[in-house]
DNA sequence: CTGAAAGCGCTAACAC
DNA sequence: GTGTTAGCGCTTTCAG
């Protein structure tokens, strides 16, 4: 009986089987095994038979190299993994590497994560690992306007979809969750509620996805036949105080707002905290809907409603669209733009 | 002029130029490139000027998968993405494979991601990627006790680190936060500010975490001469209502304890909540210990004294030692064990 | 339907 | 110091 155990490159092990390995056991030479494993058809059914026995009785795995080296890919999607934010709630990386995790093993890639050098710029560390062949293509997340990797990508013909457009560069394909629209989706469930005077805090002009959920709430009173009030609309860093020291404005004022929609849960946590201070309660005196739905939102004293994205589906699609790419078919300039979810709690 | 431009694995991009292009441009063999990059010592001085500077001419960088191929190395870390938990504080999985992906870079290494196919068992996820030469070695993340993961690994003599002691299996290499520390030191914090009663809501028996935490409160109180009271110690599954309905249940008591540690900033929350609900402030009328300090740690009403866990230090001596047994130096069976520290907040 | 030959890009021995 | 030879493990022509 033939020993069949896992054998790898661990130090020690026995070196794992290959295809001579596999050709001298069955008796047939290499190629045969090849045409075993890729082109079955076309390969005499007793030999089929055989050959496969042999695979099995030595758990012959063909090595991922070899054939990468072959094919002159290598099977890799980069993803840059963002910098850690201290303070900050992150949104829901594991979500979004979960979905790009497993798609890419369905489409026959995996997932490598990089993170520039010491003193490295953005735009090198992608080139580097396009230049060795490590990567195949990337993974942007976090595009801002004229996003330098874009151009640097588009430039050197590098396959790529990003995560969020980045609006004043060449086309390229892109997945993007519609902030606006999710933004809107808040405003038109507190107006459904009653309120007509409703705040905006977010954050400073320059941001993409920034501008865009300001736009959002915006179009959405303007929809309702409701002009965006200038003084109804605040901004300030991503941070708890700025939501505090927002929402404390606006109750100071003469005509203060029944309601405050934000460009993040953590500015709505600020929210909260200063209505509190005001013996006002959130969700009875006050509505309130965050963005993002991060894991805090539930948990507050009056659970918010937020604004849910989508990170597993788009996680999906950007795959999809990565792996497209790399096959031949699919177009570099796609693009799918997603609808994020209200998720209402008690806040609102 | 020579042109300059990066050259990749892109679809219609020109192909990457290769060591035979550099040495008919230096007019040398592609051994001497090879040594040029390799073991520039043997090379004459104006043969290495010569050839770098072809290299630099055309843009030149050794493919990453021959020299792989060639070194039967993948120069990979495969990483399994945990399973996200709804619901769960995601425990700062961004520092966690920020600093893995730092450190496995600094090493020569990179992370790739993978998950299990559907029906697929988490042990033969990890023996395909061996198998096929795809990793070099695993980081292995939520091991417990009796680990099918640690059991296999070690049989197929794969190399692999753990973050967590396995208890039970055979000798390995592992990397550890010492829970049992940090829940003493969080009662250690509480018993200097004047508590004796101190009431700790954890999970059931059976995780190593848990049951670690719940030993570290037992131990903090008995060192203090004082006994852990079997009364003041909850369980349940991990959720806001759990500490909430514990704390519910210590208060209702003749002789309520005056402060809590929880096994997580989860069940904290479910505390805070509850003694509000009662009127009670917490900082003020309750001491309150949560375990993680996640995000939400400082934005509870009462912001929340918390033990943070030095995550990117875990990923960094993890790569470190797996790096160590890929090299060949380095034993399988090192253990690192890190202590956490208190994050002193208002609540305490 | 099967085998022989060639080569992906690189490096380690060994000659010159 | 430099070039020649060989081969990592695989697949892809192309003969037989």
């Amino acid at each position: 009986m033939v020993e069949q155990r896992v054998v790898g490159a661990g130090r020690g092990g026995a070196r794992a089987p290959t295809v001579n390995d596999v050709a001298r056991a069955a008796g047939v030479s290499r190629q045969t095994v090849s045409n075993t494993l890729n082109a079955p058809e076309r390969v005499h059914h007793e030999t089929l038979r055989r050959v496969r026995h042999a695979i099995d009785a030595l758990g012959y795995r063909p090595n991922r190299m070899a054939r990468n080296l072959k094919a002159r890919t290598s099977r890799l999607l980069g993803y840059r993994v963002p910098a850690v934010m201290a303070g900050e709630l992150n949104v829901v990386l594991d979500a979004f590497l979960h979905a790009l995790t497993d798609a890419a093993r369905e489409d026959g890639y995996h997932v490598v994560l990089f993170t520039p050098e010491r003193g490295q710029d953005e735009v090198s560390a992608h080139t580097e690992l396009i230049a060795t062949g490590t990567v195949d293509g990337f993974v942007l997340s976090e595009t801002n306007y004229g996003d330098a990797r874009v151009r640097a990508l588009i430039d050197g013909r590098v396959p790529f979809v990003a995560f969020g457009r980045s609006a004043d560069t060449a086309p390229h394909a892109w997945v993007d969750i519609d902030g606006a629209a999710g933004m809107r989706a808040a405003v038109e469930h507190l107006l459904d509620r009653g309120h007509r005077r409703i705040a905006f805090i977010g954050w400073p002009d320059g941001s993409l996805q920034g501008d865009e959920r300001r736009r959002g709430w915006a179009h959405g009173l303007e929809a309702a036949g409701i002009p965006a009030d200038p003084a109804l609309d605040m901004r300030g860093v991503n941070a708890q105080e700025t939501g505090a020291h927002g929402l404390r404005q606006l109750l100071d004022r003469p005509d203060p707002p029944t309601a405050v929609v934000t460009a993040s849960d953590l500015l709505a946590v600020g929210v909260e905290a200063a209505a509190r201070g005001r013996g006002l309660v959130v969700g009875r005196d006050l509505g309130l809907v965050g963005y993002d739905d991060t894991p805090v939102a539930p948990l507050l004293p009056t659970p918010l409603t937020s604004v849910r994205q989508p990170m597993a589906e788009a996680g999906r699609h950007i795959v999809r669209l990565l792996t497209a790419q790399l096959g031949g078919s699919g177009v570099a300039s796609d693009g799918v733009l997603l609808t994020p979810a209200l998720v209402v709690r008690e806040s609102s």
